[in-house]
DNA sequence: CTTAGGG
DNA sequence: CCCTAAG
C-alpha cells in the first residue's frame, strides 16, 4: 500500500481519519445491500460499489483530493480494493474463520448462494454436519474460485458440480447439502478401504499406489475405482518393466503370467528373427534382453522364462566349444560372467534343448516337411550348424559315450576335429 | 558346489 | 525352468 504511505506521509493522522471513514461508508453500505438481498453475484457486488465510490469520489474530489494530492482513480482504486476485501473478509471471518483470504472472492460466481448456503449450514447444528464439512466447503468454494490444484486436492469431499450448481434460493439447498454429506459418508469407508488394500497389496509385495494428484471435479472417486480395476492392467504393465537388476519379488497372478509368457513369446520371436539378421555380418550384439523374472506367491518359485538370444546361445556354443560340454560353472565364468541369470544348470539345459532342436532340424530335413517348428525356427542356421558339429564333436552324455573320451583338451577351434565317431 | 537327468 | 540325486 504505497497509497497509505503516501497518505501518511502528508499527514498521518489525517490522512488515517479519513480513511478509516471511507472505509467505514463503504462498509455500511455494502452491508447494507447485501442484507437486502440486492447483491448476488460477483457483478452485483462490485457495481454498487463503484457506485458508489463513483459518488464518493466526485465528493472527495472537491475537498480531500486537493488536499491530499490524490487523483480520482487513486482514491477510486483504494476504496475499492477496501470495499471488496474488508467487506468480504469481514462475513469470513464469522462465517469461515479460516477459509478465506482477502482477494480470493475475485471469480465468485454466487456470493449470495454461497452465503445463505454458508448461513443454512450453519444453522444446522447436527452431528452429521461437523465442522470439517464446513471448512471442506469453504476450501472447496475457495478452490472453485481460485481454480487452483493444491486447494483442490486438500478438498478431497467435495463436488465440484455442486458448488456451480448452488442457487440463491433456499429451498435448493437442502438438496445441495445433503448431496456432498451423503457421498462423503460413503467415501469414508472408501477410504480406509483403500488404505488397507493398498498395504494387504503391499504386504504381498505387488504394486504400489499411485497419488493421483488429479484435481478433476469426480477425482475421489478415482482411488477407488483404480485401486481395484487398475490392478489387472497394471500388474502387466508394471511387469514390463525392469524392476531391480536382481530380479527380486514380484509376483503375479497365474493368469496373468501365462499369458504374459505368450506375450513375450511372441515379442521374443519378433526380436531373435531381428537378430538373426543381423547376425549374419555383426558378430556379437551385446543383448541380453532384460526379462524380468517371475516368482511365484511363496517365494522364488519360477523365473519368468527369459529367451534365450541368439548372442547368448553363440556363447553357449563357444564355451562348449572351448571347455566341452559338461564344464558349465566354467562355461558361465568365462562367457557368462556379466549376466546374473544363466546358472550352469541353464546352460545345461539349453544346450540339452539345443542338441533336441538341432535333432528336430536333421528328422525334419530328412522328411523333407516343409513346416518347421515354430521353437527352434529363429535360430540361425550357422548356430544350428555349430551346434550340429558339437554334437558330433561333444556328444551329450546320456546319448553318446562319455565325454571325456572326445573332449580330452579344449580344442579351440574343433570346426575340422569332428570325426563322425559318433552321431 | 557341480553335474546329470527327469519333470 | 525347477527339482533332486549323486559325486
Amino acid at each position: 500500500m504505497e497509497r497509505k504511505g503516501v497518505l501518511y506521509n502528508i499527514d498521518s493522522s489525517i490522512a488515517a481519519k479519513r480513511e478509516e471513514e471511507i472505509n467505514q461508508e463503504v462498509l455500511d453500505l455494502k452491508r447494507s445491500h447485501f442484507e437486502a438481498g440486492k447483491i448476488q453475484a460477483q457483478n452485483d457486488l462490485s457495481a454498487p460499489c463503484e457506485d458508489y465510490l463513483l459518488g464518493l469520489v466526485v465528493q472527495e474530489s472537491q475537498s480531500q483530493n486537493a488536499m491530499f494530492g490524490l487523483t480520482n482513480s487513486e482514491l477510486h482504486d483504494l476504496s475499492r480494493d477496501k470495499c471488496e476485501s474488508q467487506i468480504l473478509v469481514e462475513y469470513n471471518a464469522v462465517k469461515f474463520p479460516t477459509a478465506f483470504t482477502p482477494g480470493d472472492i475475485s471469480n465468485v460466481d454466487d456470493v449470495a448462494g454461497f452465503f445463505a448456503e454458508a448461513a443454512y449450514s450453519e444453522k444446522m447444528n447436527e452431528s452429521v454436519i461437523d465442522h470439517s464439512a464446513l471448512t471442506s466447503k469453504g476450501f472447496s468454494f475457495m478452490s472453485n474460485a481460485m481454480q487452483n490444484e493444491g486447494q483442490i486436492v486438500n478438498c478431497e469431499i467435495f463436488d465440484m458440480h455442486e458448488s456451480s450448481a448452488i442457487s440463491p434460493p433456499v429451498t435448493s439447498q437442502t438438496m445441495n447439502i445433503d448431496a456432498p454429506l451423503t457421498k462423503k459418508r460413503l467415501r469414508k469407508p472408501t477410504r480406509r478401504y483403500i488404505d488397507e488394500s493398498s498395504d494387504l497389496n503391499a504386504r504381498r509385495s505387488r504394486k504400489r499406489e499411485e497419488v493421483s494428484t488429479c484435481a478433476s471435479a469426480s477425482k475421489d472417486k478415482f482411488p477407488r475405482v483404480r485401486c481395484q480395476k487398475k490392478s489387472r492392467a497394471e500388474s502387466t504393465e508394471m511387469e514390463l518393466f525392469p524392476e531391480e537388476s536382481s530380479c527380486k519379488a514380484i509376483q503375479v497372478p497365474f493368469a496373468s503370467l501365462v499369458n504374459e509368457e505368450c506375450d513375450k513369446r511372441h515379442a521374443s520371436n519378433a526380436i531373435q528373427v531381428m537378430k538373426a539378421h543381423k547376425e549374419a555380418t555383426v558378430v556379437n550384439p551385446k543383448d541380453d534382453a532384460t526379462v524380468p523374472k517371475k516368482f511365484d506367491q511363496d517365494g522364488v518359485r519360477r523365473k519368468h522364462h527369459r529367451l534365450w538370444t541368439v548372442s547368448e546361445v553363440r556363447k553357449l556354443i563357444d564355451g562348449v566349444a572351448q571347455y566341452g560340454v559338461g564344464r558349465w560353472s566354467h562355461i558361465k565364468k568365462l562367457y557368462f560372467s556379466s549376466s546374473a541369470h544363466r546358472t550352469p544348470v541353464d546352460l545345461k539345459d539349453k544346450w540339452r534343448n539345443l542338441l533336441k532342436a538341432c535333432y528336430l532340424q536333421k528328422q525334419s530335413k530328412i522328411t523333407e516337411k516343409g513346416k518347421h517348428n515354430l521353437s527352434w525356427r529363429p535360430l540361425p542356421k550357422s548356430v544350428l550348424h555349430r551346434v550340429n558339429e558339437l554334437a558330433n564333436m561333444h556328444p551329450y552324455p546320456r546319448n553318446g559315450r562319455c565325454k571325456s573320451s572326445v573332449s580330452p583338451c579344449s580344442s579351440s577351434s574343433p570346426l575340422h576335429t569332428n570325426r563322425s565317431n559318433i552321431q
